[in-house]
DNA sequence: CGCCATTACGGAAGACGTAAGGATA
DNA sequence: TATCCTTACGTCTTCCGTAATGGCG
């Protein structure tokens, strides 16, 4: 039950993906209506659910043979908290889209300006009282570092 | 911010195993430690990170070229929300792997008792006491879909 | 020169879609 | 017969590990 000191947990064996199509079917209660909603063809869905039954040995789904499919109990207790754990993903990448955005910004600023040093503080500011990211960036970097900062662009340097 | 009611969520572009080779660069403050900790080559660290950041785009890491590497503050800001994240995922394992062993009991129970379906009501009331999933799986199939419930068994019916 | 990250590359595994099979109402 | 899930199969992308390259202490 404790786990909190084991830096290995059990190893994850299932995928985003998988969980996806999952909560797909679940929610359309039919793998073909999954498959329509989310634009993937019937047997990568099918395979995905089969794949995880088999991970977790549960079954999931009841098949009803030509009218779809209904959770299991166990299904639908593992549908609710795949469906949570599916907004935590959209969460982190929701995270991730904020914080890229703003460094971004940071990150150009150092650029174009790489002259005026001055400046920085100031615009640092700005962005500190949104969010704190700015200021380290700075602070972590000369102006040649902030140009190493690029992320496509390793031939840059003449 | 409200995105209740948004069936698609923004496609999740990362996968489970990028982000585990992140936190365990994150944590060993070094690629190459972090192979060793989790068994994986250097170059399959290095390019789930730079994935990482491509998808994201934002840099994680600072490359100190003899000395490892180093979060930077975006970095560290994801790597938190990511170690969560990933807790979350071990969480939802664990889930299932309860779940699999309760069902799993009463699914062997139901296979090797073919012949004496006056016994199996008892046992499921008796498993009924601890969780409700038994009930609905015993009330779904008759003894042939029990069998037909094997995993790994779709040749055994003779 | 030693250390560490990246790129190159050949092989393996996984995912996808089309097409065919099976089973029920 | 119609519907829906599953299996089969060919293709293609992705992932991994070994080996080679680059860049700072």
């Amino acid at each position: 039950m404790l786990l909190l000191k084991n830096g290995f947990g059990v190893a994850v064996r299932f995928t985003l993906k998988q969980l996806k199509y999952f909560v797909a079917a679940g929610e359309a209660g039919s793998i073909i209506r999954a498959s329509e909603n989310i634009h993937v063809s019937q047997p990568s869905i099918s395979s995905a659910i089969s794949h995880l039954e088999e991970t977790f040995d549960l079954q999931l789904f009841v098949r009803h043979h030509a009218q779809g499919v209904t959770l299991t109990t166990a299904g639908a207790s593992l549908f609710q908290a795949t469906k949570s754990f599916l907004n935590h993903a959209e969460q982190l990448q929701s995270h991730a889209g904020e914080l890229s955005d703003k460094i971004f910004g940071t990150i150009q600023v150092g650029c174009f300006m790489p002259l005026a040093p001055i400046v920085v503080p100031e615009l640092c500011h700005q962005f500190m009282q949104q969010y704190r990211d700015v200021q380290v960036l700075v602070r972590e970097g000369n102006q040649a570092e902030l140009l190493g900062l690029h992320r496509h662009g390793p031939h840059i340097q003449p």
